[in-house]
This record gives C-alpha cells, structure tokens and sequence, in this order.
DNA sequence: GGTTAATCGAGACGGTACGTCAGGTCTTAAC
DNA sequence: GTTAAGACCTGACGTACCGTCTCGATTAACC
C-alpha cells in the first residue's frame, strides 16, 4: 500500500465486491477520457454509483485507486491468457527473441486502453516516489525479470558474454524504447527496436 | 509556447522585470521546498509579491510558469559559464569522454536545486504531451545534439562503426539512466554509468 | 424566494442549524460594523466560521442572505414578545394612537442594530426589483396591514370620513417618515410625527 | 462635492471637455443597460474611450460620476426648455395646480432614461449618506422648493390654513408618490396622486 | 510659434472578492 | 457495519475590477 490509513483498517470480509469493480472500471474510463488530472475523486465516485466514502475508506488517494485498477487490468488479463506471466520466448536466436518481444511492447505502448493509465501512474510516480517504487515493484520489475531470465539463458548458451549484467544489460534495449515513449523524445517502431536490439548485442565501437 | 492565449497579447515592453523574475524565484523554491502538485498558482504570486492577474497575465499554467523558470535557472547558468553551451569533451578517447560527462550527469540529476523542478517537469509532460515536447525541444534535445556531435567525431576518427545512427546510439547509455533517475528502478551511480558506456561501446554478445 | 437556484435543490433537512445562525449573526454584525457594500460573502463565511459554499449552497446572493436574516430577527424579536405582531392601539382617540405609534417607529429607526441593515435591503431593493417586492411583501406589508386594521376601526367608530381608502390614507404620515429617514430630506422627532398625523387627519385647506 | 481627493487639484483649465462629456454619456448609458452594480469604472472608460486615470483624477468614485452624469443630464434639459427651472403653476386652484403637477411627475417617474440613474443614485444614497444629502441638496430641494413657494402662495390665497408648514405640507402628497416609486408598494396612476392631494388638501377625518 | 508641463489613452501592477470546484471528514438512513 | 448520499469546512481555481502607477503622445497655456 503506498498510504497506511492510520484509522482502524475495515473490515474487509464485509467489503462490497461490486463497488470495487466499479470503482475500477470508472477510474480506468474516466483516466481514458479525460485524463489524469482532470480525473476527480468525486467523478470516480458518480460514475461508479458509490458514496466518496466508500474510496476513502479503502484507498488513500487518486493514485492508489489508479494503481490497484490498473494492477487489475493485467491480473485480469493474465486470467485471461491462462494465468502464469509467460517467459520470453527462447528459440535459440537471442535476437531475434528480443526482437519479437520489444515489437510486442512497441504494439502495447499504442494500445490507447493501455496508455492513458500507465502513462498516468508512470507521471505519478516520477514525482511521488512512494507511489513509483510500487509501480515498479508491483508491474515493472516483473517484466524486467523476464528479460533477466532470458538474458541468462543466452549466457549459458554462449550468446551472451559471461561478465555481463542481465540486470544493466535489458536497459540497453528497455531503456531508450521506454523514455521515447515517455517524453517524446522521438518515433516509436519496429525498425527502432530492431536496431536497438542490433546495437546493444554488437556494440557501437567497431569490432 | 505551450499555451496560445486567445487573449490580446499583453504588451511585452511594459512587462516588469522585477515580477518576472521574482515569480522564477517563487516558483522554483515553492517546487523544492513542497512539491510540484502542492505548489499553487497563489502561493507563488504570494512568495514572489505580485497579483495573481500578473501570473494569468503572461503564462497559462502553472507548468508554464516552471518551464520558463527553469530554462531561465539554465541560461543564467550558462551565462554564467560563458554563454555557450560547452561540446562534451574530445580527447579523442570516446570512452572515457563519455563516461567523464555521465558522471557529470550523475552529479547534476542528484542536486536538490535541479532535481525537484526537473523531475516536476518531466512529469507533467508525460502526462501534458504539448509541455513534454516543448520541455524536450528546449532543454533535452539540445543537450542530445553534444552527445551526436561527439558520436560523429568519433566516427571520423574510426572509433564507431560508420553504419551507426547517432542519434540512437546515444540513447543506449543515456536512456538507461534516464529510467533508473525517474522512475527509481535501479541506483545511480559512477560504476553504473561507466558500464553502461562500456557495454554500449562493445556490445554484449562475444566478439 | 428571490433567487431560484437552477440546481438541484440540496436537502433541506440535512441543513446545518448552527450554520445558518451563525450565518445570519455574521450578516448582521458586519453591514452593522462595516455597511453594506463592504460586507462580503467572504467576510460573512470567515465570521460564521463557515465554507463559503455552504452559503452559496442556500442562499444566491448577498442580499438574500441578509434579507433572511433580517426577516429572522424580525421573528425572534415576535417569538420575545408573545409570537404575534400586535394589532396597534386601539383608545378610541385616532390621533392620539397614530402618533404613538409613529412616536415608537420613530424610536426603532434610530436604533442602530436596526437601522444597518434596514437602509442595506431597502437600497437594494430600490435597484433590484424582484428582491425590493419580497422585502416589502414580508417586512413592511405586514406593518402596514396594522395601519389599515385600525383606519377601518376608525371608520366603524366615526372618525374617519366613510369615503377614504385606508391602504392610501396611511401614506399620509407613513411616507414622508420614510422619506426622511431614507433621503435625509429631513430632521425625524416626535413633533414631527405629531405634526404629520394632524396634518393628514384635518387636512391642509381651510376647513 | 461628495469626495474631496487630498492629493494636489489638477488643472482644471486644461481638462477635456470632450473626455468628461463622453464620460457622463457612458455612465448613464450603462447604468441604463446594465443597472448600477454591474457599471464598473473600467466599463465607463472603456465605452467613453478614456483612460481610467481621467476618471479617477476628476471624481472620487462611481457614485460620483453618476451624480455628476444626472445633474448635467438635468442641466442640459433646462437649458433644453429656457434654462430657468419652472415655478409651479398657480392658476388659482390648488387642488388642480398639484394635481396638474404630480401627474407630471408620474410621467418622469415611468420615463426610462430618467429611472435607471435616479433609482441607482438614490440607492446609493440611501446607504452612503454624504451622497444621499449631496443629491437631495442639488437635485431634490430645489424641486421641493417649488412646492413651498406654491404652497405659500396659496396661504396668502386664504387656500391653506395660515398655520401650515408648507415644507411638511408638501410631503403628505410627494412622500407617498416616492414611496410607491421606490419601493414598489404600490401602483402609481393619475388617479392615486389625485386622492392623494384630496387627501391631504381635505383631511381624512370627517369636516 | 516654439517650449513646456499637465492631461490624455493605454494598460501593467499589487490586490480583494467573486463564484466554482474538489478535497477529505462527518453524519444520516437504508440495508 | 458497510453502504450511498451528501452537507460540511477548507482552500485553490481563474476572472473581474479596484485604485495606483508608469508610459509615450497630444495639447493647451505661456513665453
């Protein structure tokens, strides 16, 4: 939880499931249409057809609603594509298996139910440490440990110098994908990410 | 400019110096001392002495107002060193010029005086696309271009492959920090910096 | 009601009853210290200890809120005194009642708890119409009625010629009272009402 | 004068004739329009094409303006009818002579160039009492002060008791007509101001 | 007729209050 | 005991005017 409530925590045996999943679905609608800031308490509220109260008694602020909701949505679809986050694919050819899974990423980042909130929660996070750590924590660090594992692999099939960092070494790739899609800093696309791929695996000094 | 007020343009001769750059000063310590979103339009009218109109007057909002303060603090800087924005350093050894700049970095993302209006910044852009790109064309962009500028000389001077898109290649070295500085996913430091130059350069697969 | 909010009409029963005096005391006290002009919804909301919101919510104008309370004074002062308006004397002598009487309003619009707020409501209801008719329609209609009562008494009795029509007769002495006592047109004592009541009752013409 | 600024009399020899004309013009015109509160000073300059400095050197307020406004309005309506302002008439008949006149008054009264302003000035009068006498002194006396000659006339006439006061005759007609006009308590017609100097001239009691 | 000083239109300034919106707390009635 | 509803106090929003001030540019009085 990134607010501790100081007041007596409630019973949560007898919380309102369907509140919950309102509250969800109006927070994730309403970042969608209108934006994070303009997104209000009171408007989560109205549109779940739930009294303020019933926000403030199980979450400390706009942004843990944000965040729980949006940690739902991938539950939700995890449940939905059979549960366990799936590795990264592992064919043998390192490359072309980052390749394939930044493309897949690329496709994410556009996906228009996905942006608004995450790039909401990422802003959020920026500012309110707390709250980013968390995010990390709970969304992004998983993520990156897939690449770790991938990245492993390669090194015990020799596709990968063995003094590397997995850890340091996806950010060569993750890095620049994920900060030209948060501040603009240039286009997004296949091409890109291939070329990132390139780059990092081969080094820019010439061999 | 980030925001067209549809307003008559008030007459910028007649502007008062003395409120500009009070409301600069305002806004920046108010940023540091409490945070962007609790620093508010009034309360920086209030520090800086000056009417809230006079803050409506020249600037639309208050990420505008930061925006301005903060390139200001970078030009005042620059000033002060000389007026030009210094080209990174040519040795002729790219590793170590780059590794000597990204120290510099490391030193400037963790001053509390750059910190708190910068990462303020870049918030509020991920979330207010028309802040971002101005944020990144004024102050990110052109501290980008050094590093292409280096990159070019070093391909001249045979130390990177010809095929290499500066502009991308800088981003392996540059982005990873970005993220780790934003959105807390990893520590800061020297040795952090020096390898990401030294894995950038050479690249992870065996040669 | 002068002011019919668009709004959804708030529920009346959950209103605050300490809000709404301290409100009306508030009112008071400040056209009685500061006038009317300088009393301001703000000021009233500080005083009362009070959201300003919580005035908007009930009440559409300063003006509304002071005639309110205005009206609420008038009541507890009846609720002091026995709950209903006293019909005016009845001795059987008309003049000598009259002048009583106006003797005794004399007195009221001298005293200065009332006479602030008096002179506020009634300039705003020279210039504002619809909140000039409820000022009169619930304030001095009801006085005035008095005037009427004891006229016929006086025409039952004889005193009075059979032709007059008591609802203008009154004016005779009650407005010029008025009139001086809103225009400073001229000194208010009870030689003057005195003067006013023989003038209107003998007429002026030789009889 | 209502405000008498501290600060050094400007040079009345050089003001602009044409900036105060204009001035007056849109005072009245807005107060019309617009009633008095929504008039602002700045409205005033800006419709009379004047600079608010030229306003506030010359009066010391929006009352003052308006003031000034009505009287030249007034002024250059005598000049208008040959520049004396009429005595009375006095026909030999009281009764008829004021009648004659007050029906006069009830068109004035209903005129709409005339009621906007005098409603606003006499309001604002009513609360700010220096304002109040300054207009009764230089608008309204002398009005009433027709009344007195005519009333005085008809005292030498041997149509009036010789004790009398004319000046408290006067209002027991003209008080209850600017009651009714005022504050809206009742219809103002021909007939009502015709009782209202059979009234007066005749008593309410029987002869 | 040229000089000069005050007035002029304009509008930026530091302020105050406006009326609105939302935050977060508290109370009430229904379930 | 939780819920929906919503009144409450608080405080910031962005706007409108206030009355003061500073600018050139007239413009009228005086030399």
């Amino acid at each position: 939880m990134v607010t501790q409530p100081a007041r007596p925590a409630p019973d949560t045996s007898r919380r309102s499931e369907r509140s919950r999943r309102a509250i969800y679905e109006a927070a994730l609608s309403l970042v969608a249409e209108t934006g994070y800031p303009k997104t209000t308490i009171e408007g989560i509220a109205a549109r779940a057809g739930v009294g303020k109260q019933t926000i403030y008694r199980w979450w400390g602020s706009k942004a843990d609603v944000l965040l729980e909701a949006f940690l739902d949505l991938g539950e939700q679809a995890a449940e939905a594509a059979g549960h366990t986050p799936d590795p990264l694919p592992d064919t043998g050819d390192l490359a072309a298996d980052l390749k394939a899974v930044l493309r897949a990423t690329v496709d994410e980042l556009l996906d228009p139910r996905f942006e608004a909130p995450a790039r909401a929660l990422t802003a959020e996070g920026v500012v309110n440490e707390p709250l980013g750590r968390e995010f990390v924590a709970k969304l992004l660090e998983p993520q990156l440990q897939l690449y770790v594992d991938r990245l492993r692999s390669a090194q015990r099939a020799g596709q990968l110098r063995p003094g590397i960092d997995p850890r340091i070494a996806l950010e060569l790739f993750v890095s620049p994908l994920a900060q030209r899609w948060l501040q603009y800093t240039g286009p997004i696309s296949y091409d890109y990410t291939d070329t990132l791929v390139d780059y990092a695996l081969y080094g820019l000094a010439p061999r």
